[in-house]
DNA sequence: CCCGGGCACACTGTCGACACTTCATCCGAG
DNA sequence: CTCGGATGAAGTGTCGACAGTGTGCCCGGG
């Protein structure tokens, strides 16, 4: 492979507010959007010094946050090497979604019993402006899908959240390189919405669990597919096997893992 | 409460060999292991300047090795504070017992089908190994505990087994502080383990999980039970309901469950 | 023309120093 | 005696500097 042009002034970095306390918090936050949304593709190399010098600070803090990416896995350094953007394998992606269905499912389920009204009315509007947003661009639809989903885990307590969250956050980031423009999935996403918000209205725990989990191996397995379509998704099968048990919802779950 | 003595040589740190690279590293294992084992337990402050002395290297590396503790929840720090090791609360008991329920769970019924038969013979060699150890201390039963349930995991993927093992760790500190000398417990295990090395020879994946799911979920119940008896487990009752669905092996799943 | 050794640059790991903040103590006014 | 402000020590956030290491380039030999 050829070895991937070293960035240059690649990030979008402005200079960090000069009495700014915790700058290396600024900084880790500032290169985790930049390489989620792509900004910075895979692969490429992040050096101390310049990133230091782009954002106008000493190595430091700069070395705390790279410190803080290498453990999130969305950079690998070896010492006395430059830091490089972690590629995208299709273990991962895999991995990455069989863990949101299962967590995710386990977050809802107790979440559904304690929706206010005021939280499923929110989800409602949601699934419209999900619906409305998707002509406008990536970004907007991105920004009310998260929205969403945050919004189904919100009483499941803030451990499990930010568990949650870490992972769902790298799914943003295989979804936006593979599927930036796949508009029949759009479609599909909001049926199934608008179908997880109605099933948590109705405080039916076990269908919206189904729900959900079928929303998102659908998603995985539309990603793994795209990235190689003779792989066997085994894990993302036990996943959605495990929550969306045979005694679920009358509709099979045959439909989308296709058997052969 | 009583502000809780600073930390006076309290973590048995030796020197770091001066040429040795990535000391950040050695540091964070240390202090890590420290803090699981309870040799720093909660509540106690630990200060850059302290503990960069006590392993005699400068305070940056010590910034670091903290930063990741702190991501790892392990300690929390504010600005200009010194750093506190973290607590031990209920809900964070019932979060990471629940997760761990959920996650390995996944992690088994991907693995078992892939066992050879060298991965059951150290099963069973370690379920013996572990009915011996349980009178030579609390160490040596732990770490052939840790090494059992590693087993369980060990083919499903290097990103799912990492997620997992760092759960698995805070348990490991919860179970120390809680049930030092459970005796009644050893043996209840012990059973749990062989009948879960039978099920995985067997190549039975739900009955194997059903069995993980409450192993876990006994250990988190009484955990729960002994900080606060009257604290409702809905977190709990959730993950195992998940895994363990009503469809599963023959021997009911609501004794150790109890209903309402 | 191709290739390997050597050299200079760039980068990393680490350290000590400086400014600012926080906290505890002490002292004097009331 | 009590309480509030001053004061010093301890600690943190940040920076620039130094030594060691990896990388790419250049040049001479074959």
């Amino acid at each position: 492979m050829r070895p991937l042009p070293t960035e240059d002034q690649l990030t979008s970095a402005r200079p960090i507010a000069p009495g700014s306390r915790d700058s290396s918090e600024k900084i880790h936050q500032h290169l985790r959007a930049s390489i989620l949304s792509g900004e910075l593709p895979a692969g490429i190399e992040l050096s101390q010094a310049r990133v230091a010098k782009d954002f106008q600070v000493s190595r430091g803090p700069v070395r705390e946050a790279f410190r803080l990416l290498q453990r999130e896995e969305l950079i690998e350094a070896q010492v006395n090497h430059r830091a490089r953007v972690t590629g995208l394998s299709l273990p991962d992606v895999e991995h990455v979604y069989a863990l949101r269905i299962v967590n995710e499912a386990l977050a809802l389920a107790v979440s559904v019993p304690r929706f206010s009204g005021a939280d499923l009315d929110a989800m409602d509007e949601l699934v419209t402006a999900i619906g409305a947003a998707h002509r406008q661009g990536f970004g907007s639809w991105e920004r009310r899908h998260r929205e969403f989903h945050d919004l189904l885990l919100v009483h499941s307590g803030e451990r499990m959240r930010s568990s949650v969250a870490r992972w769902a956050e790298h799914s943003e980031r295989y979804r936006r390189v593979y599927l930036a423009d796949a508009e029949g999935g759009w479609a599909v996403g909001a049926l199934e919405h608008a179908e997880l918000a109605t099933a948590c209205r109705a405080g039916d725990t076990v269908r919206a669990t189904g729900l959900l989990a079928r929303h998102l191996s659908r998603a995985g397995l539309t990603l793994v597919a795209a990235m190689d379509p003779t792989h066997e998704p085994a894990l993302l099968r036990a996943a959605v096997r495990q929550v969306a048990s045979p005694v679920g919802p009358a509709e099979g779950d045959g439909r989308q893992v296709q058997r052969r």
